[in-house]
DNA sequence: ATTAATAAGTGTAAAAAATACATTTATTAA
DNA sequence: TTAATAAATGTATTTTTTACACTTATTAAT
């Protein structure tokens, strides 16, 4: 099947890790398992798989999410190449690592019974598989520069969410306190959000306004770019 | 070697390819090269090869850009990973793109000989071998988003540069016309450039002063982070 | 020596965006 | 009826961005 030339080539073990954002609400986290094989086995780690042969890398890393999760149609994007001759004692394996952002209640008590795994807040991570560290690392920080143009954030937040709730993900992301007339006013001039009816009334006796994101205004929006924060 | 439960998985190529760009002054160009085998062979495409095993995916896309260039520390970067399953016909291989700011003028005529490799504008480019036209695209793309906040561009002109060879240098990336005034008055006020006191008198009887970039002071500043465009 | 030609170099006013900041409002439990 | 609590809202100030045109230095031509 391949051709002549190829075969005379190395060939190398390719792997997908899934660095899994959630948000409690207040922090940032993220999703590990205890890595069920040898080298490492027991130690925390990202999810992880190899790709195979018969699908795209993009196909692996989904697979491998929903694998752990049960979840489709998850926002994911690849974050880089990991590729170190030795990163994993196990043999000669690239990682391509991708980063998700899933709705934390979408992740229940039971998946994390059955996979023996955790939610971890970003400054709070134990001791790591490889350098699966390093790559949550990056993941953070280029979570907060797409959120900055692009309104992949709302995907951590449930569908319906409270302006209080958008800021504090945004805050989570920052990890800095915003005032909350100029969010507001920011966020609302955007044109992204649909204002309900309905109010979430949790948190005060008042009752904040429910919002939807209205991703036909975002589409028309992506064009011409724009900056969220 | 490779510890028992590895063997069983799908071993595959991982190749690397690299998007070099330079400017001649008034345009983006991106170096192709006549593919020497097959599938493929004779056609125009980014300058390629594959990781082996003994160097890290980052050793492999530095090796491959030295080989065709002659180059060493150049500024690279990794654009992502192109893994559909048929996109190469020769056999299974997922590519990770590099992009390479070069400078023109260190790629002789005679390497254009050697390799058949040609500059070709963004906006001309052939037909290309599997993705690479897509990978092009992206890289361009990238190269946007990365010269708006980085001083990465700088790379891509002499080490002395005028100002207005500077500006040339954002009007190309980002297709655009800009205000000279306005320009000047932004990047000096960053304080990334040292102005010499020596003229560049090709192109007018007055002169332009030169300038170079200032690392000292950008490792400074890009701590807290800064916008160049 | 004077003039003509050419790109380099420079400042200011207006508009837009970002920031700092405190009071009123709606609701319910006591 | 009152107290408590978080939600909702506006304005003045500062900073940043944009728009815009004339003067200067130099040399080649006369």
């Amino acid at each position: 099947m391949a051709t002549e030339q190829y075969k005379k080539e190395d060939h190398l073990l390719l792997a997908v890790d899934c660095i899994i954002f959630g948000f409690d609400g207040n922090r940032i986290k993220a999703l590990l398992v205890k890595r069920n094989l040898e080298p490492g086995l027991g130690k925390w780690s990202l999810m992880g798989g190899f790709v195979k042969k018969t699908e795209s890398v993009k196909d692996a890393a989904t697979r491998v999410l929903n694998l752990l999760t049960g979840l489709t149609d998850v926002y994911m994007e690849e974050l880089g190449s990991f590729g170190e001759v030795n990163r994993d004692p196990g043999g000669r394996v690239v990682s391509i690592a991708w980063y998700a952002l899933i709705k934390i209640n979408d992740y229940s008590e039971a998946l994390m019974k059955e996979h023996q795994s955790k939610w971890f807040e970003l400054d709070h991570l134990p001791v790591l598989l490889f350098d699966h560290g390093e790559m949550i690392l990056q993941a953070k920080e280029r979570l907060r520069e797409k959120v900055s143009a692009h309104p992949a954030g709302f995907t951590l937040l449930p569908s319906k969410f409270t302006l209080q709730q958008l800021q504090g993900l945004y805050e989570a992301i920052y990890e800095k306190k915003m005032d909350k007339r100029n969010f507001t006013r920011r966020v609302l001039e955007l044109g992204l959000l649909k204002k309900l009816e309905e109010k979430e009334k949790g948190t005060s006796r008042k009752g904040a306004y429910l919002y939807v994101f209205d991703k036909n205004k975002y589409d028309k929006l992506s064009k011409k770019g724009f900056r969220i924060i």
